[in-house]
DNA sequence: ACAAATTTTTAGATTTGCCTAAATTTATTT
DNA sequence: AAATAAATTTAGGCAAATCTAAAAATTTGT
């Protein structure tokens, strides 16, 4: 029975880590994983583990690891939900580039009012994929899975649409600006280099050679 | 030399209400009056004081209250701005009515992002008076003060544009939605009560009785 | 002016969220 | 199946921001 609104940014942010790190499938995420992907000490997270237990958001057994209950699930998925029409609200309407939107997200999707976040979305016409390409979660905690596969796993003449991104760090997403790479490009493989599993892929007009750590953080939806 | 960007959420509303409580002319102001402000403990005003007076923000002397210094008040102008500007954006862009903003403007008053509101003020077209017809500093700390009087110091035949408000409760703003009371309005007083102060308005084509604890808390400009 | 009232500060706790270092449990090797 | 390694937890501490209760300084009233 914990009323969402109570709880603190510290909270958000662990319920929200663990949700991203696949601790929604009951497959509980090792304490140590917690920790690193959140630049913290593992024993930070066994304490805030013990109190989300308390609040009823997470399932945790001592050396066991954590994984989110429903509420959990239905917290995590509240933020995910705010942090990505956030994006979508500083891309779309305030001109910020996609490698800008995090940092900032970061501190709005913590802003507590329903209100606020629903007339965002309202104002953005309802979107359904932020600006890196992930699905927003509507109201109710549903979004859709886009079928999509790693620009690295695709064939020789084989092609698709630019549908997302996996890496969403800035110097990679500024590479992308650089070399005219965007969400919603038309990108066909005309050749890999089994040497070094590079690619020679076409992108709308003009022809480029990426390598394998790109192909390997973009993803596409191939077409038919 | 603080940076401005290392403060803390509590050290931000403390100097926010020293501010407000006019700790900016170098009149100190009392340690109980934050404390009653903020609905905390003297004691806890006395501990952020030293703190805050360590990192060049305030002037404080024992016993002798709290006052902003320069940077202090930059400071304050700063976060005035942020607040007052997001109460416009949730008004003209989100459909808030003015009783709603406040709180939501509370949090995002701290988002630290130079960018975002910057860009908030360019998407509001750079408005001068947030929804309460308070003055929204510029990025280097100006703001026009507007002439304007209390209704209840208008003379009867006086009349005015309605251009603020003191109290900006929601109940009070709610009041005023219900009874036409808006920003922009002219009002007239037809007659006033001796017995106790009550006004009898013209308010655009009908007329109202109100209260003088009403009329105490609007501000109109008076017409030459 | 001096006693009483008020205001303000100090001292000592509490809570949250984090840390280090040591102990414990689980996993991996050989 | 020990022994070793790795992961996790416990214990004890720290800083921020708050509180209560008691002490100290200032202001007020007569």
């Amino acid at each position: 029975m914990t009323n969402l609104f109570l709880m603190t940014r510290s909270e958000e942010n662990y319920i929200k880590t663990i949700f991203h790190l696949g601790g929604s499938d009951s497959v509980p995420v090792a304490t140590n994983a917690i920790a690193e992907q959140m630049e913290t000490k593992p024993s930070s997270v066994t304490d805030m583990a013990k109190k989300l237990a308390d609040k009823g958001l997470v399932h945790y057994k001592k050396y066991q690891g954590v994984s989110l209950t429903e509420i959990g699930i239905k917290t995590a998925l509240s933020i995910i939900r705010k942090h990505r029409l956030w994006e979508v609200f500083l891309v779309k309407k305030l001109d910020f580039t996609w490698d800008e939107v995090h940092e900032v997200a970061e501190q709005l999707e913590h802003i507590k009012s329903e209100k606020l976040i629903d007339k965002i979305d309202e104002l953005l016409d309802f979107p359904k994929y932020d600006p890196h390409g992930d699905p927003i979660p509507s109201k109710d905690g549903k979004f859709m899975v886009r079928d999509k596969e790693l620009l690295s796993d695709l064939e020789v003449k084989a092609g698709g649409v630019c549908v997302g991104v996996k890496d969403t760090s800035a110097p990679f997403l500024k590479f992308l600006d650089k070399n005219g790479i965007a969400l919603g490009k038309t990108i066909e493989v005309l050749e890999k280099e089994d040497f070094d599993q590079s690619l020679h892929i076409k992108i709308d007009q003009s022809e480029l050679h990426i390598s394998h750590q790109i192909a390997s953080n973009l993803y596409v939806k191939k077409n038919n």
